[in-house]
DNA sequence: AGGTTATGGCTAACAACGTTAGCCAAGGAG
DNA sequence: CTCCTTGGCTAACGTTGTTAGCCATAACCT
């Protein structure tokens, strides 16, 4: 049997391509191996299970992510940053649905090395923008959970086809990154004159 | 064989039980049937498929949210409306994860009447918050879907973990409450002064 | 009360899916 | 070249959701 020179990098490459094209949960042992032309048994011999392989998707996506970040955030600071980081997360959940779910879990799991350093990865690039707002620093931590708990429910909602189309989504988001823009400009610096 | 008196609504109730203690996606047909005193083809007599079970029980908990929302905010307007509402909504999340998992879908759905209705009325409970803020007609859709990614976001960020017990989760979530309402006090009525 | 009909239990069976065990051949190492 | 490793495969198994059909319970009607 000759053999079809699969890796364990490829294997879980084209599973992440499947999962865009026709969701996480639809990507079958059996889908994804008639997808590299082998049986399904034989894709155990590259990932664990099932599990190991939307683990491994996760961290796929949270470094490409990190990477869109970092090259998106590039020269950038204040609202620029800020609209830069925003756009780039939704357009990254956007574009690859099936990779994103593989990084939203509802169940508590294990920290893994791998994907505690990519997941560590995007929050940098996120606490970088912060930074660009002199955020004082015992409220970095509060702002950076409203910012990772915004960007991932509006891409989470826009996924799930939560919002109608009564308006414009883009418009939603760009107003939104305006007000985050300008609560972390004075918010932050005591309060706004009434 | 003596009936065991179920009906929709009673293994319905079950499955949410079930769900807020082991997690959605471990609820099992054998395990509800366990736990109600039957065999799992019975539920089927109930219920048309577990997907039905699933859409029943995202029904349940946006009604009961629909519920704890409309109580929250009875006599609340302004700040304190805001406050109750994302704590509400929040004190739900993680009162029952399971229900609330049931009705976070990143695939796309086609809109059923009692789920669309029970999701249209927790709306109207934020739309009632955003009513308070004296929110510019045009921003109301922008604030509403900020909202609404927000909370959702938290909630799942927080059920999954995401939050690292490095400060005090709850700290952060009144922080961003107070954030949200500077911003809707201030930005909604033109720039602030800087 | 008795007879008929509707319905809710059950078992057996099936399909789908994830996974393991073991065989065999391809490919790599010495 | 030989030997060892490893990556294919098939067969088989366990789990899970679901259907078909049987039988008994319960409801309804006379």
């Amino acid at each position: 049997m000759a053999r079809a020179g699969l890796a364990p990098a490829a294997v879980v490459a084209a599973a992440a391509d499947l999962a865009d094209e026709v969701g996480l949960s639809n990507v079958t042992m059996g889908l994804l191996a008639g997808r590299l032309g082998v049986r399904a048994p034989s894709l155990y011999k590259h990932v664990e299970s099932q599990a190991d392989l939307h683990r491994r998707i996760a961290v796929l996506a949270l470094t490409e992510l990190g990477d869109a970040l970092r090259d998106g955030l590039q020269g950038r600071a204040g609202k620029d940053a800020l609209a830069a980081a925003a756009w780039t997360m939704r357009g990254y959940v956007v574009g690859h649905p099936g990779r994103y779910a593989a990084t939203v879990r509802l169940d508590t799991e294990e920290p893994d090395d791998p994907l505690a350093a990519a997941g560590a990865r995007v929050l940098d690039s996120l606490g970088a923008v912060l930074a660009g707002y002199d955020v004082e620093e015992r409220d970095a931590i509060h702002a950076m959970r409203m910012l990772r708990s915004l960007m991932h429910g509006f891409a989470v909602l826009e996924a799930a086809g939560g919002f109608q189309m009564e308006a414009d989504v883009d418009e939603s988001f760009t107003w939104i990154v305006d007000f985050l823009d300008r609560g972390l400009r004075d918010g932050t610096r005591g309060r706004p004159a009434v």
